[in-house]
RNA sequence: GGCCUCGUGGCGGAAUGGUUACGCAGCGGACUGCAAAUCCGUGUAUUCCGGUUCGAUUCCGGACGAGGCCUCCA
C-alpha cells in the first residue's frame, strides 16, 4: 500500500505524489534560537524525523532531501541578548544567543536520535534571497513600501485570481473574518488590519542589512519571509511536503504561502502541508509561569532519549498528547519487552509488512507499536514451555519464524529512530552508575547479605532467609532467583523501581 | 467576539455504518520453599440529548466539557 498523508491544504487524507519521485523535498520549520528546546519543541522534529526515515525507506536514503532552517534573526532574540548580555553589543550579544542555542539544540535533537537535516540553513545567510523575493512582491504589486517598511498585501493577493490561491485556504478562513477579528494594534503606515511586515527598519545597533526597494538605511527582516526563500533555495518554487507544529499554520505557513506564491506565481507552495498536535504537560498548558516548562535537556537526564521518542510516538502526531511521567514509566516498561525479544539480524531482514502499512497510513504509529507487540508475542510462542524458561535460554529456542520476528522488531524500531539495543544499554548504564553509585548499603554489604541469606536457603532456613530479603527489601533491594545454565541457583538483584 | 480541533475501559491509545485493536494496571493460573522476574488466561469503554438508518461509537443537529488559533509560540 502507498503513503497517504493526511493534507492541511485539503483537510483529507491524500495517496502521496511525489513531484520527483528520484527526489523527494520537505521543509520543516525549525527553531528560533532564543531558549532552550522544550518537549513541545521536539514533537516536530521526531515526527518528522520519522517521516524522513519514512521517506527514505520508500524512496531510497539518496532520494530526499529535507531542509529544516534555524532561524537566527528574530526580535526575541534581541530581546534575550540584550537581557542576557547587557554589556556586551547587541549584535555580538545576539551572537552569542543564537550560536550558543543553536548548538545545544543540535545536542538535543541528535540525543533524541533524529537524522541530520539533508540542508540546515540559517536565516542571515539567506537576506539576499528574501530581498529577492521582496523586491518580486513590490515589483507585482503585492507588496508596498510605507516609511521604510515592506508590507505583503493578501488584499491585493486575492484579487489577484489566475493560480494564485486565496489568502486564508490553508487556515480556513477568509479576509473578512480576520479583518473582523483583528485586535493586533494597527500600525499607521499599514494600508489594511492584515497587511503583515516583509521587512523593517532597524535602528542603531539592531542587526540589520541593506534595505530592498530603494529604502535607505539598514532593515531586517520580518518573520515569515525567511522560509520562503530558504525553501526556494534548496527545494524550489513548488515543493512536496512543508511541516511544523500546528500552531504554525496560521500565521506562519499561511504568510509563506502568500509570499511564495504570489512571488512565483505558482498555485502552491508545498503539495502537502502537516502538521502535528499540541502538548500538554501533565494536563495543562506548558508555560513558564505555570513551572511546568520540560525542557529536552532536562528531560534527558532522567530518561534514556529513546523513552522520550516512544512516548513521543504513542500518540498519533496529530492528536494531542499529555506528556506525564506516568506515560514515560509505561514507555520504559514497553521498551524493556522489545529489548528482552529483539534479536539483532544476521541476515537482511524488512521491518514487518504490517508495521511498515500503519506507517504509511498518516503514521499511524499507535498502529505500528501495535504490531510490534505483534511481533513480540509471536517471538516468544517458542519459549514457552517451563522447562527452557531460564534466563538466556529463551532466544536460542526461537524458531525460524520466530527468530524472524525478532529480528523484524530491532529493524521495525530502527525504522522509527529507537535502537533497541542503544536503549538496553544506557537503561543499564543509568541502573548500574547512577542508581547503584547512590545507593546505600554499598554493594558489598547487599553480596554479603544475598550470601548469608543463599547459606540460610541452603539450610531451609526460610526464616532468615525472608527475613534478609526483607531487610534488602526495605533498602531499596529487590532480589532475583534464578537457576543458571548449568542447574545453580543464582540470584540476581536489582534497584526497586 | 470570530474560526477550528477533540471527547473511546481504572490509565494510555487505535479503528469502525453491523463481534470496540494494542499496551499498562487489575484479577485468576503456571512456575517458585515464599517472593521477584517470566509465561498462560481474563473482566471492563465509545460524554449527554435528539435526528437519519434495518442498525450509529462512527453521519447530521444541539448541549456540556477540554484544547488550539486569531498576538511571540512546535
Amino acid at each position: 500500500m502507498g503513503l497517504r498523508l493526511y493534507n492541511t491544504l485539503t483537510r483529507t487524507k491524500e495517496p502521496f505524489q511525489p513531484i520527483d519521485a528520484d527526489q523527494v523535498r520537505m521543509y520543516v520549520c525549525g527553531p528560533t534560537v532564543y531558549d532552550f528546546a522544550h518537549i513541545g519543541n521536539a514533537r516536530p522534529v521526531i515526527v518528522f524525523d520519522v517521516l524522513y526515515r519514512l521517506l527514505r525507506h520508500l524512496y531510497g536514503d539518496n532520494h530526499v532531501t529535507y531542509v529544516r532552517n534555524i532561524t537566527d534573526v528574530d526580535d526575541k532574540i534581541n530581546e534575550r541578548a540584550a537581557r542576557d548580555y547587557p554589556a556586551l553589543p547587541l549584535n555580538e550579544a545576539i551572537g552569542k544567543v543564537t550560536h550558543e542555542t543553536a548548538a545545544q539544540y543540535h545536542k538535543d535533537v541528535a540525543a533524541l536520535g533524529c537524522l541530520p537535516p539533508t540542508h540546515e540553513p540559517r536565516a542571515t545567510e539567506h537576506i539576499a534571497g528574501m530581498r529577492d523575493i521582496i523586491e518580486r512582491l513590490v515589483a507585482t504589486g503585492f507588496a508596498y513600501v510605507a516609511e521604510g517598511h515592506v508590507l505583503f498585501s493578501p488584499a491585493a493577493m486575492d484579487s489577484a485570481g489566475g493560480m494564485i490561491p486565496r489568502y486564508g485556504a490553508l487556515a480556513n478562513r477568509s479576509l473578512e473574518e480576520m479583518i473582523a477579528g483583528a485586535r493586533v494594534d494597527v500600525a499607521p503606515y499599514k494600508r489594511e488590519a492584515t497587511d503583515f511586515v516583509l521587512w523593517k527598519p532597524s535602528t542603531e545597533g539592531e542587526p540589520g542589512w541593506p534595505s530592498p526597494c530603494g529604502i535607505a538605511g539598514l532593515g531586517r527582516p520580518g518573520w515569515h519571509i525567511e522560509c520562503s526563500a530558504m525553501s526556494k533555495h534548496f527545494l524550489g518554487e513548488t515543493f512536496d511536503i512543508h511541516g511544523g507544529g500546528i500552531d504554525l499554520v496560521f500565521p506562519h505557513h499561511e504568510n509563506e504561502v502568500a509570499q511564495s506564491c504570489c512571488a512565483h506565481g505558482t498555485a502552491r507552495m508545498a503539495n502537502v502541508f502537516m502538521h502535528n498536535g499540541f502538548l500538554q504537560v501533565e494536563g495543562q498548558k506548558m508555560s513558564k509561569s505555570l513551572g511546568n516548562f520540560v525542557t529536552v535537556d532536562e528531560l534527558l537526564k532522567d530518561w534514556p532519549s529513546e523513552v522520550v521518542r516512544f512516548s513521543m510516538l504513542k500518540t498519533h502526531y496529530r492528536q494531542p498528547i499529555d506528556w506525564t511521567a506516568r506515560a514515560m514509566e509505561d514507555s520504559h516498561v514497553a521498551l524493556r519487552t522489545f529489548a528482552t525479544w529483539a534479536k539483532n539480524p544476521t541476515r537482511d531482514v524488512e521491518p514487518s509488512a504490517e508495521f511498515l502499512e500503519a506507517l504509511a497510513d498518516d503514521l499511524n504509529t499507535p498502529r505500528a507499536i501495535a504490531e510490534l507487540h505483534r511481533l513480540v508475542s509471536t517471538a516468544r510462542q517458542a519459549a514457552t514451555s517451563l522447562a527452557e524458561r531460564g534466563p538466556g535460554a529463551r532466544l536460542a529456542l526461537l524458531t525460524d519464524a520466530d527468530t524472524l520476528a525478532a529480528m523484524q522488531l530491532t529493524r521495525s524500531l530502527q525504522l522509527i529512530g529507537i535502537d533497541i539495543r542503544a536503549y538496553d544499554r544506557d537503561w543499564f548504564e543509568r541502573r548500574s552508575t547512577v542508581n547503584i553509585e547512590k545507593i546505600e548499603p554499598p554493594k558489598e554489604k547487599i553480596e554479603a547479605l544475598i550470601t548469608a541469606r543463599n547459606a540460610a536457603r541452603a539450610a531451609k532456613n526460610w526464616a532468615e532467609s525472608d527475613r534478609i530479603r526483607d531487610e534488602l527489601a526495605a533498602m531499596g533491594i529487590q532480589l532475583k532467583d534464578s537457576k543458571g545454565a548449568d542447574g545453580q541457583t543464582v540470584t540476581t538483584w536489582e534497584v526497586k523501581r
